[in-house]
RNA sequence: GGGUCGUUAGCUCAGCUGGUAGAGCAGCUGACUCUUAAUCAGCGGGCCACAGGUUCGAUCCCUGUACGACCCA
């Protein structure tokens, strides 16, 4: 970007001309009485005549978004977090040194005012400045007023900007917190513990995704960033901790979508001597009670649709979804020959090598998935799919596992854990010949998780709730960037 | 990885089968003590993403590159 622009140049020199009237443009500790937001919620109604009445000094900083000026007075609103409030500036209530100061502000600067609450002839809350404290220059100068900042690369590389121009982005943001926070103290209060395990592994776990690979020098040793916690935390339920969560960043080296950002932030919790279903009851409840304190309601709008969080979800068998959503004879369950038929009949490309729970795997991925809008718990996932998953004690070919999807997407993976140490060797030992066939994404060899497990785990249900998605849900948000601080790009040229 | 679209002033955008660029906001100067997309008068501001090609002449047509968005794998 231009470094050298006209506008930033006349900045510049007014840094000097503030300087002159002994201000220092890059000011310090600033204590105020209110956040604007607080102000908001607390005199936004109130009438005028019992605001002057009341004559409520406030003492608040923000930065400076518009400004209206006239001879000897003006108007300027002033942006705290997600929140405005308009200032008034007057010569005769100012006094002439503090107005002389005001007539040199810029948009994008920082200030801190004192003053009175009043309200204004068309009825605006508005602050009645009596004294003035520069706090901060801006040197460059802030999008436009009316469409703020709009252009998507700029949006993400300098977040910051839109951050300023966009207060519902910085609402957004507000939201993700708020939630992740809901989320802890709900796990918390539940009698869970939060942890923290590698995010460096040196072999990396838990499921099926390629993995970033990177080296420790003092070590000599080969790392990957982690694409799950979850063999650690299982390690620590052999340790004898009961119930355990963590909420932290998962690396993937895949494909960047709307859906996908190499770096997402995962929850994962265990909680032994509880099964799968335990944990689809807690999803529900959780999600119930993230929904009231957030959004104040049961349902919510995605996307143009609407969301209906009451539980109890449907509980719909993986095989019996693949069947349902495309009206399919049951022999497809059992029969390749029918399966690859019906998958071609659908459209799909089968491929000649692939299992019958591969080809069902491709129509649920193909023809189910999206239309699972209302929350759906999809259960009894197959073994094949299912490496760290006990089976069930019907039906071997089957795990006590659960996928929850809502508005088409998979937002949580669940089940109860395998805690036979044998046949988590064999399934450790398939996943490997299917890396030593090429796919670089089946599970990794893991000899001290199986030590771990010889050890002993108590049965154990945990699950993974990707935070992200769940954000983009709430705060009805079509992409994933938008929900991320920094999404990953390209890097920009030097500028 | 493939396809489609985009990149013009600080921001948001125009720009005619190709003749060296416009608006609004923002900025600067002046007027204005209740405005809120303030108003009024005047004035500046451009490597048209980058590199080639075609052409007398390219922001415009062609090729490539970079970055981004969406769709597909």
């Amino acid at each position: 970007m231009d470094e050298s622009n006209e506008q930033r140049a006349q900045r510049i020199h007014k840094l000097d001309a503030l300087k002159a009237m002994g201000v220092q443009p890059y000011g310090t500790r600033f204590e105020t009485t209110h956040r604007v937001e607080r102000l908001l919620a607390a005199h936004g109604a109130t009438a005028k005549d019992d605001l002057e009445q009341r004559a409520i000094d406030c003492r608040i900083a923000g930065r400076i978004v518009a400004l209206r000026r006239f001879g000897k007075a003006a108007f300027a609103s002033l942006q705290d977090g997600a929140h405005r409030l308009q200032v008034y500036l007057k010569k005769d209530v100012l006094g002439d040194d503090a107005f002389r100061l005001s007539q040199e502000l810029d948009l994008g600067d920082w200030i801190g005012v004192d003053g009175r609450l009043f309200r204004t002839k068309t009825d605006e809350l508005t602050v009645e400045v009596r004294a003035l404290t520069f706090l901060s220059k801006g040197l460059r100068p802030l999008p436009e007023k009316w469409h703020g900042l709009t252009d998507i690369e700029t949006r993400y590389r300098q977040r910051y900007v839109d951050l300023i121009a966009n207060p519902n982005v910085h609402a957004v943001f507000e939201t993700r917190s708020r939630l992740i926070s809901g989320i802890r103290n709900y796990l918390t209060e539940h009698g869970f513990l939060e942890v923290e395990t590698p995010m460096m592994q040196p072999i990396p776990g838990g499921a099926t995704a390629r993995p970033f690979a990177t080296h420790h020098n003092a070590l000599n040793a080969n790392l990957y960033l982690r694409v799950a916690p979850e063999l650690y935390l299982k390690r620590l339920i052999v340790g004898g901790f009961q119930r355990v969560f963590e909420i932290n960043r998962n690396f993937r080296n895949e494909g960047i979508s709307t859906i996908h950002n190499p770096e997402f932030t995962m929850l994962e919790f265990y909680q032994a001597y509880a099964d799968y279903r335990d944990l689809m009851a807690l999803t529900e409840d959780l999600f119930g009670t993230l929904a009231r304190d957030l959004l104040g309601a049961g349902t919510l709008e995605y996307q143009g649709d609407v969301i209906d969080l009451t539980p109890p979800w449907r509980r719909l068998p993986y095989f019996e979804a693949v069947v349902e959503y495309n009206a399919l004879d049951r022999n497809v369950l059992e029969d390749r020959a029918a399966a690859t038929a019906a998958a071609r009949r659908l459209g799909l490309d089968v491929p000649e090598d692939a299992s019958l729970v591969g080809i069902l795997n491709l129509m649920f991925e193909e023809t189910v998935e999206h239309r699972l809008t209302q929350p759906t718990f999809i259960t009894d996932y197959p073994t094949e799919i299912s490496p760290l998953s006990r089976r069930k004690d019907t039906d071997p070919r089957l795990t006590d596992r659960f996928e929850l999807f809502i508005a088409g997407r998979e937002l949580a993976n669940g089940f109860s854990e395998l805690n036979d140490p044998l046949d988590q060797r064999q399934r450790f030992e398939t996943q490997a010949a299917q890396r030593e066939a090429g796919d670089e994404e089946a599970h990794y060899f893991d000899e001290d998780f199986l030590r771990a497990l010889e050890y002993g785990m108590p049965p154990t249900a945990g699950e993974g709730i990707g935070i992200d998605r769940l954000v983009m849900l709430f705060t009805n948000q079509a992409s994933i960037r938008d929900v991320i601080l920094f999404p990953q790009l390209r890097p920009e040229k030097p500028l």
